[in-house]
RNA sequence: GGCGACGUGGCCAAGUGGUAAGGCAAGGGAUUGCAAAUCCCUCAUUCGCCGGUUCGAAUCCGGCCGUCGCCUCCA
């Protein structure tokens, strides 16, 4: 495979523009992604989050740059200590719990693991270092046990955010403490109460403020600058506000971060997602209903940074837009004679980058343009531009709504001539087709989808709605064996009887050579029982 | 009060100066015993509204209207 030559532009949330993404060492990407606070199931939210900078990463990786990609957990918090002390357990025991939530979730929707995700509770000694040096560097006071950040002493704090400290003083909702210089200056370490876990420190027993971790985890594992950090636009004040004025006050080098990547919030039929409203779907909740996939492709269709509504019609077209990819897949699959690729997750259950598709050769490599005609050589064009479109596409911003504009073009033109019929047991045709799977394939890997071959994605389709739907299938396979009899007996009045009485329970049937095969109809409700 | 995002056909949505991608839905047709899948055709002279810049704007500027978010924990 040629060399690539990106181009990637990303929207930078600190210069509010569309920049070329630069790198501070050529080929190689230090990218770091604000994780979870573990004290709670894994909710879309979160899902939407990771998600995006899941594709960011599978595309700087399909780009041929080498990423290290590092997401942490936030495992010592407050809400994290409150629900411990709550159930009398240990918060290691709270932390634990929903980071097994998180990884089911995330796990379950094809995320890549990231190189490195390191823990809070494992990082207290470069927190303790990061807080001595702020104040050696006069960032930083001490009061009562508690150290805080003197906002004041960073002349660019709020760049970020675009805040500036003046406007903010009047009529902004902050708590009024007195012990502090400015009403925005934020803890780096607390003074422990009774009852809670705490760490010995030069200012008594404690535990680290919100934001110093990440600046932490950062800059042990990345260095004192890196390429891209990522986060919930929610996160861009105060946690990232903060963090670089932490960072960068501890190490002296500005920027700490070359681009700042956020993704827009998600909510709910039209309203913030939040327990009070019951409108809180978690993810291991939405995939026992609908396939992971189609969860994927729901986020992808619209852009990272907007808005998304996520509702029981928007998941329900993803799997519809999702049915048709695999059904093209399923149709190249099905002339050619089985599938090729069969990826199977590491012996841990997750998936890495070295369970992304891999080309060995192209099919194309030895067939000409000349050896096709006509539409022909208009399928094989289109196999050459395909891939140049759609990584145009996110390299413009990991424009994916756009990119799978470009993928269900290819399928219609795919579609259209696998329904001319052509010989595709040998020669260049055979070719052909290879390549058009091989196209899928490709930038299924970077979407994250087709993690299984298209007939196995209908039978799981087909299974999942069933037992969600509670249909008894061997009651449904006995109406089939009755309606074939009745084919068979040409009484195509008592046959269409039987189909309809099945269409009306939501099961379809598909007559083909290989017999009648049957799906569960979609438009399965999130409400339904289950 | 401060900061910000968004408003494109019935719905979702790309497009940020050169004359509206894609998907879902809908209608018609091909194929099918009937269906499913698939294919073909139709489906925004127009991009919230009003001005301005320009040879030319959904795209730039100004104003207005509307929706949503952040500023407190939040992906």
């Amino acid at each position: 495979m040629a060399p690539v030559e990106p181009s990637i532009r990303v929207y930078n949330t600190e210069t509010r523009k569309k920049e070329p993404l630069e790198l501070l060492e050529p080929g190689r990407v230090r990218m770091y992604v604000c994780g979870v606070t573990v004290y709670a199931p894994t909710h879309v939210g979160h899902a939407r989050a990771a998600l995006t900078f899941d594709i960011v990463y599978r595309h700087l990786l399909r780009r041929n740059l080498e990423v290290h990609y590092v997401r942490n957990f936030t495992d010592v918090d407050d809400k994290i200590i409150d629900k411990a002390i709550a159930e009398g357990v240990e918060f290691t025991e709270i932390a634990e719990r929903y980071i097994e939530d998180f990884y089911l979730a995330t796990d379950g929707i094809f995320l890549l693991r990231p190189d490195d995700e390191p823990r809070v509770s494992g990082y207290m000694d470069q927190i303790l270092e990061l807080v001595a040096k702020l104040i050696e560097n006069g960032h930083a006071y001490a009061v009562d046990g508690d150290v805080y950040y003197d906002v004041k002493s960073k002349a660019d704090y709020g760049r970020l955010s675009r805040r500036k400290l003046e406007d903010q003083e009047e009529g902004a909702r902050v708590e009024v403490d007195e012990r502090k210089r400015h009403p925005f200056d934020f803890a780096l370490w607390k003074s422990t109460k009774p009852g809670e876990p705490a760490w010995d420190s030069p200012w008594g027993p404690g535990r680290p403020g919100w934001h110093i971790e990440c600046s932490a985890m950062s800059t042990s594992l990345l260095g004192p600058q890196f390429d891209i950090h990522g986060g919930g636009i929610d996160l861009v004040f105060p946690h990232h506000e903060n963090e670089i004025a932490q960072t960068e006050g501890a190490t002296g080098q500005t920027p700490c971060v070359r681009h700042w990547l956020h993704n827009g919030h998600l909510g709910v039929n039209q309203e913030k997602m939040s327990k009070s409203l019951g409108n809180f779907f978690r993810v291991s909740d939405i995939i026992v209903r609908y396939h992971p996939e189609s969860l994927r492709l729901f986020f992808l269709s619209t852009h990272y940074r907007g808005p998304i509504d996520f509702s029981e019609e928007a998941i329900d077209e993803a799997e519809q837009r999702l049915e048709r990819l695999y059904g093209c897949l399923g149709l190249l699959d099905e002339r050619l004679g089985g599938s090729i690729y069969h990826p199977q997750p590491s012996s841990e259950g997750f998936w890495t980058r070295e369970q992304l598709y891999q080309p060995t050769s192209d099919p194309l490599s030895d067939a000409p343009a000349e050896a096709f005609e006509g539409a022909e050589r208009g399928l094989f064009h289109q196999c050459e531009g395909l891939l140049n479109k759609f990584d145009s596409a996110m390299d413009d911003d990991f424009n994916t709504a756009g990119a799978l504009g470009h993928v269900f073009d290819f399928v219609r033109k795919v579609n259209r001539w696998l329904a001319s019929e052509p010989e595709l047991t040998q020669g260049p045709q055979q070719k052909l087709a290879e390549a058009a799977r091989d196209r899928l394939l490709q930038v299924g890997a970077s979407l994250g989808i087709f993690h299984e071959p298209a007939a196995e994605f209908f039978d799981g389709l087909r299974d999942r709605r069933l037992r969600f739907l509670g249909i008894d299938e061997a009651e449904i396979e006995d109406a089939i064996q009755r309606r074939i009899e009745a084919r068979e007996a040409r009484d195509f009045p008592a046959a269409d009887a039987i189909r309809d009485e099945l269409i009306e329970r939501g099961v379809g049937l598909k007559d083909g050579a290989a017999g009648t095969t049957w799906v569960v109809q979609r438009g399965l409700s999130l409400s339904d029982p289950s």
